[in-house]
DNA sequence: TAGAGCATGTAAGCAGTTACATGATTCA
DNA sequence: TGAATCATGTAACTGCTTACATGCTCTA
């Protein structure tokens, strides 16, 4: 079940900022939430058409009608509301689901080379992600006392930088003692 | 989707290593992958009846029956050969959900109040991990050279100890600039 | 004797992913 | 003219969680 559905309130933060398309919201999702919180269109979606039935948004009009259709949504009241009560409640524990781990835990039953090559992709995947970060840290730090939204946006940021940075220690590390593990093995 | 029944593979490790119960399958769950992935009884028993219709698994006659009634699994060849096949498939990237970012990220709505305790929260639940995690490196370093399994598990739980030291300092961090952040301002 | 732990399982239901369907606009 | 991007949506399917149901054994 995952007993609530989160994607309600990515929409609703989103739209706390400012009214915006669900192919808005979607491309939002991949710029600054996608490190914490990936969705797709399959899910925003019908969840705006259940936010909007229930009141937390509406429609908004655009005057400008260039383009595709879009169509615009703002929060409401009752939405802003439910938004907050939601930021009061404690998150729940990381559930973390890692594929790599999984595998490597039973890497005894297999040759070191495939932990070896997994390690490195991933290592490879959290330098791209690091480097990325690394960028948008260098532009929000200068503008954090500015607002509030920035100061956040930054925290989230310097999250992305501490794991990434711990994934890549980390696979560093794990190549090295794999190594040195078979070294003293293999001279037959 | 997902795509993949990981569950699969968490049986099909655990049993290449020795014949078991679901019962303990969920034990060793909760003992050594509960922290990269876990997963309920719910999943597991299900997950067993398809592994032995499939033939990737099969009953296990025990000769001692003490205690509650008891059905052990072992892994059959074509079981060993479909888990070695996957370790050598290259693991998906990471998905992340992690609940206290999206919160955090929209907390410019909320008192910042909120934000602290929840990184507060999530602080005390690394370091209790972590200080976990310490005491299992420390029976381990002294004998990853004895086996494959035991290297490997230990890199988890270095993995572990990583991610856990990356949550804490980061949450030591962005404590410290929230309350930066609201300190000249709230001198009214 | 009552509760904790051992042990196996099913049913319901939502979350989330993937694939598909459709059509407009922009630009090379 | 064809590809990329903008834009909105639906259908199918599966993973996973939660809650429920059942009964045994050990021990304080």
């Amino acid at each position: 079940m995952g007993r609530e559905n989160k994607t309600i309130f990515v929409i609703l933060g989103l739209l706390n900022h400012e009214p915006m398309s669900g192919y808005e919201i979607k491309k939002r999702v991949d710029l600054s939430l996608k490190m914490f919180w990936d969705t797709g269109f399959g899910q925003i979606y019908p969840t705006i058409k259940t936010l909007c039935s229930d009141g937390f948004i509406e429609t908004f009009d655009k005057s400008t009608h260039l383009g595709p259709e879009k169509i615009q949504y703002a929060i409401t009241e009752k939405g802003r509301s439910h938004l907050k009560e939601w930021l009061k409640i404690p998150a729940e524990p990381v559930n973390h689901k890692i594929e790599l781990l999984l595998k490597l835990f039973f890497s005894a039953a297999s040759s070191p080379e495939y932990p070896i090559t997994n390690i490195e992709k991933f290592r490879g995947e959290a330098s791209k992600n690091l480097e990325l970060l690394n960028l948008f840290s260098e532009s929000l730090k200068p503008i954090i006392d500015d607002s509030d939204d920035h100061l956040y946006y930054y925290l989230t940021v310097l999250f992305g930088q501490k794991l990434y940075e711990a994934y890549t220690e980390w696979s560093n590390e794990a190549i090295e003692l794999i190594h040195n593990h078979q070294d003293p093995k293999n001279k037959n």
